[in-house]
DNA sequence: AATGAATGAGGGTTCATTCAT
DNA sequence: TATGAATGAACCCTCATTCAT
């Protein structure tokens, strides 16, 4: 956990270290991080970067909360609009969100994203929590919700399963859709991402074929 | 590329430093890895790893290469027995080999595939290659045929992501299913996996709401 | 020499951190005394502490001239009941005195003490003065005195070193006398500390053999 | 303990070592020794130094056992010339030897085997073992043997400590007395030493006061 | 071909000291 | 006067790499 000095800063320098960090943590791996290369592209000095972490573990612990933070505030105040929708509008509204969301990430973020299931070696039960992906808290909430009144018929870990790998699905859908056009591009129109949610919520309600008339 | 010198070992010892070289590497990621560790491990001197490889990045992209070789062999095998199947008889041989395969992996070599996609700052167009999954080249080449015959009605961009997903989430599925029993047993046991399969299979064909009858 | 605004200090404040220094040198010696430990211990901050003192040197110099004083203002007042016995009672006086003082120092006074020989490397004139054996001064005014009234015959430098070693080793002897019952109870029964230097007073006198006619 | 590596050095580069971190320890203190001198002051690089020792802790332990060493394999080749002396006799040998030996240390050994009672924080059983004075065994044993011969008849803890600290008595007085002619030079020739010791023997026999002609 | 000691650049961390508030 | 953040020199130690044997 940083220390006090380092919530003392302006927000600026803050930033510019966090931001920094980042960038380190994602091009060189938890291992690889180096205090020096940080210090100078964010230009404070060694002595600083004492007295505002007590080592590079403190510092990724925090850039990992952050991203954790980022994350269910995030989903957080999505959820909220849910209201009094039926299962597979809550689940629109969810993939929205986090398509939303994981647009909001830099690369960095995103690398750091993926990074974190596979680090090893690291003694923090910080991390640990950090590990797990936010929104399959939401998710088994909402499943087993569906599952009781019946809006789900199947196995709860087949659907779990299936629909907590669904964001990623879209956005990787959304990303080979849009490889020659600016990706940007496609997140800034919503009915681009709406679109391509609705092919995979009707992958969830119907399959890939075209049977009796479904899916025209 | 290792140098000839390492070829001319035994069996025996080079395989050691492999092994030991892919525990390093899953262990500390490509930019903590450290020579003295793999030396001290597998028994050999300093003077001989650099011997044996020009430093680390060599023995990094000899063990991916390892495992990428090791990959196409058996999805390579596998493919042969396809014949004259329909498309979801195809997938269903292609899951179970992906699973199969998967489940030959060790933790290490779990580790190191996951690890491939994002490591950065590595300038070896090798891994380049390597950094792609192989499968993607099989699948894409089944999915073009399938939409070619009709058995398939969708985007392309969107069956290919879906279907690359699958191998992946029958897995995870497979894995928390399972979390109470060992979950060896179930890879143990062929029909375990068939029936896992076919659930996504469905999934593909039909999607997860019960209509008309569908999935009872 | 500390600053003014040390001595403007009340003084509890004062004497804190007197004694956190005092410790400090005890147990990591002059060279491995630290700026960081003292002003945490002692719970002033680091820019008080160099505006009490020019830095660890001048708190050394400080914390040893204390010593001194207390050494010296000891002894000295002693020294004046001395009035006019013989060579052997003053000389009792002077043990049991020096005995007492050795007594009310805590044990990072003594090492203190005891460090102070040996410490090289230092550059203070006052140092130099502080490491001479504040009773030498008075020891050898006393067996100048005792010499030219013939109540001691022998070498004068002889008798310097035998008298000058006799407080030391009656603290030994009482230490290893009373390993067993608590030392502080020894101390506190000066019936107890006068026996032990009879016994010293006696070997200046007679030697360590009980003899008619002395040691053949 | 110093590794392996150190002790395969040839003996020139190892003494060089040595000496250098003898005087470093001395000059500085345990915990104001630092590596940079000692590598700078021996003319080999910080990574030899790690190669020979883990830390300077390993190096001090080391160094301090070596003077250990010195002092047991001294005292102990005297002891053996001992044969059927009577008490005194034997103490003269022993004072002679133990007076032979100090003169035999340098500067910075002597000033080591003071600093080792003093020093704090150290987690080394060998070194608590080095602390005592090896001299403390050999004198033991000598007095009880004369103790129940009759040929001391004093309380023995007061025979142990007035006898165990006459060595450094001698050599004080041989210090003080030729202040002035360069104190090798009394060294060198033994009949000085023997002169003086003989000094404190008659202390130990008769006492300071000349008595009934005795002493004269 | 095998070894492992030697090396110094560089990484992590601490420290004494300064200085703006 | 009191404070404590800022700083960079210097410390301890590790590492990749070389090279003589």
């Amino acid at each position: 956990m940083p220390k006090e000095t380092f919530y003392n800063l302006d927000k600026e320098k803050r930033e510019k270290i966090e931001r920094v960090a980042l960038s380190e943590f994602a091009n060189f791996g938890f291992h690889g991080a180096k205090v020096n290369r940080v210090v100078d592209k964010s230009g404070i000095s060694k002595g600083s970067f004492y007295q505002y972490f007590t080592g590079m573990d403190d510092l990724f612990v925090h850039i990992v909360e952050n991203l954790g933070k980022k994350k269910i505030s995030f989903i957080g105040s999505e959820l909220k609009l849910l209201g009094e929708k039926d299962f597979f509008e809550k689940f629109e509204s969810m993939f929205l969100s986090g398509v939303k969301f994981y647009y909001s990430l830099s690369e960095d973020e995103i690398t750091i994203s993926k990074m974190l299931p596979i680090i090893k070696n690291l003694c923090s039960e910080k991390l640990e929590v950090m590990k797990k992906e936010a929104n399959q808290i939401f998710f088994e909430h909402l499943i087993d919700e569906a599952i009781s009144t019946g809006e789900i018929q199947a196995d709860r870990d087949f659907a779990f399963v299936v629909i907590s790998n669904t964001s990623k699905q879209i956005i990787q859908y959304l990303r080979r859709k849009n490889k020659v056009m600016g990706i940007e591009k496609v997140f800034e129109n919503e009915s681009n991402v709406k679109e391509a949610i609705s092919l995979f919520l009707d992958l969830l309600k119907m399959g890939l074929t075209k049977k009796e008339g479904k899916n025209e």
